[in-house]
DNA sequence: GGGTAATCGTGAATGACTCAAAATAGGCGC
DNA sequence: GCGCCTATTTTGAGTCATTCACGATTACCC
């Protein structure tokens, strides 16, 4: 069923390459991966992929608009392929597990700032900080203060 | 008048060195710096002051709740004395220039995700991307795909 | 199938930050 | 005001994610 992606890349005016049609494959099942974390799996069907090839494809993929980038504070930059829709994401304050939430109200309610100050705004950002269930059966200890 | 910059240090656990209160008293004037300029306006008053040491400052004073550590994407890390009230950012997205944003609807509605996955919410983190007054006026050419 | 430019591999380099150990200085008790 | 103890700073090296440069390879158009 990849066969599409191969169209998607296409479209967006790039060559179709192993690379590019493995990393998009692999972000449908493994979405909010790491940049080192693909290279890992990415090495299972190719051993010689390095992992500046997959900063080229994914920074690629991403300035064609094929993925999308996202970076949590204290975090290495992650990637997803989930578009369009405008969602946000939940981040664990301890083991940096990212899920997805999506905005509920709709379309983007708080993507209207009060003052803008003059600038003009292009898109909005929510992320959520929290803990995750696995790491909230670990620590029963309330933590101290994780982002403020 | 940067007198009770010591009382807060101080009230927070924390001894009153000079660094401190030079930071302190430099982010009143200059917010949304980051650890370099900080760093870089520091020297002209003490000369001998390390990146490092303003590293070390900048955490202590962060996890000590004194100022607030806010990392954009693809920017280090700055640093902020606003505290208290939850208020949000527009970045820009040419020059990574930083203002603050009311969050004009009282008190946080989209600190309220529709399904946290299980996960415990903690704090929420509004950031709005657009183009700055000044770089807009610089490149009237609509940018790309900054962000998404 | 061939040519050409995009893409990938290799290697080195950068920026922002962290870690470790020795030198210094704040603030408590006296 | 004086010393002591420990928090903080300094110095220096090291880490991590990412970027840059350039030659080798490969996709795609004809």
């Amino acid at each position: 069923m990849p066969s599409d992606l191969s169209a998607d890349i296409r479209a967006a005016g790039l060559r179709v390459t192993r690379g590019r049609l493995q990393v998009l494959e692999l972000l449908e099942n493994a979405p909010h991966s790491d940049a080192e974390s693909i290279h890992a799996l990415l090495r299972d069907v190719d051993p010689d992929i390095s992992i500046q090839s997959v900063h080229n494809i994914l920074s690629a993929l991403a300035s064609a608009g094929l993925v999308r980038r996202i970076e949590p504070a204290r975090s290495p930059a992650r990637y997803e392929r989930r578009l369009g829709d405008n969602h946000h994401h939940v981040v664990c304050t301890e083991c940096g597990a990212i899920e997805d939430v999506d905005c509920v109200v709709g379309h983007a309610p708080c993507l209207t700032p009060s003052s803008t100050s003059g600038f003009t705004i292009a898109t909005a950002e929510v992320n959520f900080w929290g803990v995750c269930p696995d790491c909230a059966t670990v620590a029963e200890t309330p933590v101290a203060s994780p982002v403020a």
